[in-house]
DNA sequence: TTAGGGTTAG
């Protein structure tokens, strides 16, 4: 099917053939005199896109160019008309055009935006002369088609057939490896990175950032990072994409500091849209509010606020910052909106507990015209859930195929946790086994969750079963399960589970806090000892727990995971990181100030409850966000209702 | 002739 073909000496194409009729001198003038009047007239009919009458007169042309053809070729795919495309095709094989590669790429470009993929194959597999333009505009339409795999099998084709990669054919490769998600082409990835040092493009920054691109994709942090440090030449692009790779592998503060780098080192070269929106990530990631502030300011001055994917980001660094109201702002700042801009307003009210607001914004959403997209759907539910709206979530669930979606994996889990926090288990239990898709990880991981909350022994079982078969690494099931056991006080239980985590090779994430204080981020955990002010932490948990238990605390020790006396238990509790950071913000924080605090995992109960006595007691307005919410918490009660 | 980084959820 490949043939190799030694390339033309002579530029001029030899394909092109020049009627006998023509070959007499005169005749040829003549000819060409013709040829350019209505080639141009051609051309000009396709600028101006009167692309059916550009196609009369082609038809009766008999001296075409290869631009004529170019400009029709173009217009086909502007016009998104495959009937004329087929047509310019026919005609310009009739004129001796097949063997032509500059039209071949032309077409393959043509038929890629038509969307016709079998027809960008027929001519990639028709050309005889397959110069490095024709597998490289055939491999980008594979690639922007989702078709990596085949990409990768020509890749492998070509290097067999001994056609030399050029830059291009690189990045098209390289990104070929990421466009499947079904499977893993990492080990191809590394493979074609071997290639490109072993043909000397490790200087070239547009091969190299695809290569981190590619990495950051697979979450090969340390890979991505190797690759960019070594890289002679970093412009903008390549500082974003290891900027967004810190981002969005959760690493957000060392995306941070990458940016904080960036900018000094740079020089001249200044942050695009593009890096803000990753920045803006990283500071919602880390509820890094002074810090998001500033990027604000920077966003305005560079006239960055009309650009749409960095006013979401922007909005949605407020909402993860608990600033629900300067998110709103931003939302009502914007001149444009789309399906986007909405969902993050939504997500954002829904992660504060005001479904009562999610339901509205959504309501709106639609009678603005706004189409919902899946994620919309995923959002309004988390709302509901939050909030315990159950009877809208499930009206909303009911209404989904009303906007043309199909519920997905996705939406049954949100249906899953809204009904099982709602310690309407059965029914949770009912929606799963009425799923015709198979339920996978999220929608069994959404009731163990749920039967932590109410501590029902036997459903956590069956779906830790499937989960544990699903998720075989996530050492978080494990621990739900085994908080389960605690709660039931089953140890024999835990220790089962505990058994499997050690013989899996998997450990707890611990928790861990952090807190901004005067735009720099402190992390506190229950084993630290390196801050300086531990002690001194540690003998305000102490009083302050003495204190508040003359208002009404008291401790909760279910969550701790071991089968000891009542004081030990409760001592493991009061090293609970959360603690720590009250603490802490109680110490450093500016009298009247709030303390804001993020915790890695959910909120454990003794915590929630301590933080609501602390408030009072302090008279402290003290905000959580933990792994799913926020919790506000002042005056001895929280934003949560204690539903969370 | 062709190319690299980004928005919302979980």
């Amino acid at each position: 099917m490949f043939q190799i073909q030694t390339p033309p000496r002579n530029p001029q194409p030899t394909y092109l053939p020049i009627p006998l009729h023509h070959r007499r001198r005169h005749r040829i003038s003549a000819a060409l005199t013709t040829t350019t009047n209505n080639n141009q007239t051609i051309q000009s009919l396709c600028k101006k896109g009167q692309l059916k009458q550009a196609i009369q007169l082609i038809t009766h042309e008999q001296n075409p160019t290869q631009h004529t053809y170019e400009l029709l070729i173009q217009s086909c795919a502007r016009q998104k008309s495959l009937i004329d495309a087929f047509k310019v095709h026919k005609n310009l094989n009739d004129n001796g055009f097949d063997e032509d590669p500059f039209l071949a790429t032309k077409l393959i470009d043509m038929y890629f935006e038509l969307g016709s993929i079998e027809h960008a194959r027929q001519v990639f597999e028709e050309i005889t002369q397959k110069t490095i333009y024709v597998w490289n505009a055939f491999f980008r339409a594979l690639s922007l088609s989702g078709n990596g795999e085949e990409v990768l099998r020509l890749y492998r084709k070509m290097n067999e057939i001994g056609i030399p990669s050029d830059r291009f054919t690189y990045t098209y490769a390289l990104k070929a490896c990421v466009v499947s998600e079904a499977s893993s082409f990492l080990w191809r990835g590394k493979e074609i990175h071997a290639h490109v040092l072993r043909h000397g493009y490790e200087g070239h920054v547009h091969v190299m950032t695809t290569l981190v691109d590619m990495y950051a994709k697979y979450g090969y942090v340390e890979n991505a990072d190797f690759v960019f440090s070594s890289m002679p030449v970093k412009n903008v692009v390549s500082w974003s994409a290891m900027i967004a790779c810190f981002a969005k592998n959760g690493r957000p503060f060392q995306a941070l500091q990458l940016f904080q780098k960036m900018m000094l080192e740079s020089g001249e070269m200044l942050p695009t849209s593009v890096t803000m929106v990753s920045v803006l990530q990283a500071c919602a990631a880390l509820a890094a509010l002074e810090q998001g502030k500033l990027i604000h300011g920077y966003i305005l001055r560079k006239g960055l606020d009309s650009i749409l994917p960095v006013m979401s980001a922007l909005l949605t660094m407020y909402a993860r910052c608990g600033e629900i109201d300067l998110a709103q702002n931003v939302f009502n700042k914007m001149e444009k909106r789309d399906t986007v801009s909405w969902n993050s307003l939504i997500s954002g009210y829904g992660i504060h507990g005001l479904g009562s607001e999610a339901l509205q914004i959504f309501q709106e959403m639609v009678s603005n015209g706004v189409s919902p997209s899946p994620i919309t759907f995923v959002s309004v539910l988390g709302a509901c859930s939050h909030s315990g709206l159950v009877d809208e979530g499930k009206l909303l669930f009911n209404s989904i195929k009303q906007y043309g979606i199909h519920p997905s994996v996705e939406h049954y889990a949100c249906m899953v946790d809204l009904l099982g926090r709602a310690n309407r288990l059965d029914e949770a239990a009912k929606v799963i086994s009425d799923m015709r898709d198979e339920p996978g990880p999220k929608v069994w991981g959404s009731l163990l969750g749920s039967c932590r909350i109410h501590c029902n022994v036997e459903l956590a079982e069956r779906a830790s079963k499937w989960l544990f078969e699903l998720e075989p690494t996530n050492a978080g099931n494990f621990v739900l399960l085994a908080d389960i056991y605690a709660e039931a006080k089953m140890w024999g239980g835990v220790k089962r589970v505990k058994k499997l985590l050690e013989a899996r090779g998997l450990q707890k994430v611990s928790g861990c806090c952090w807190i901004e204080i005067k735009r720099k981020i402190y992390s506190l955990t229950s084993v630290d000892e390196l801050n300086p002010q531990i002690e001194q932490i540690h003998a305000l948990v102490v009083t302050l727990s003495k204190e508040i238990r003359d208002i009404g605390y008291v401790p909760e020790t279910k969550a701790v995971l071991y089968d000891l006396e009542i004081e030990e238990k409760e001592r493991i509790v009061l090293g609970h990181s959360e603690k720590l950071a009250v603490a802490f913000g109680l110490i450093n924080c500016s009298k009247g100030e709030t303390i804001r605090i993020t915790k890695n995992l959910r909120l454990c109960e003794d915590c929630h409850s301590f933080t609501k006595f602390i408030s009072k007691f302090t008279n402290r307005e003290i905000m959580v966000r933990d792994i799913n919410r926020f919790h506000h918490f002042r005056d001895g009660e929280c934003s949560c209702r204690d539903y969370w």
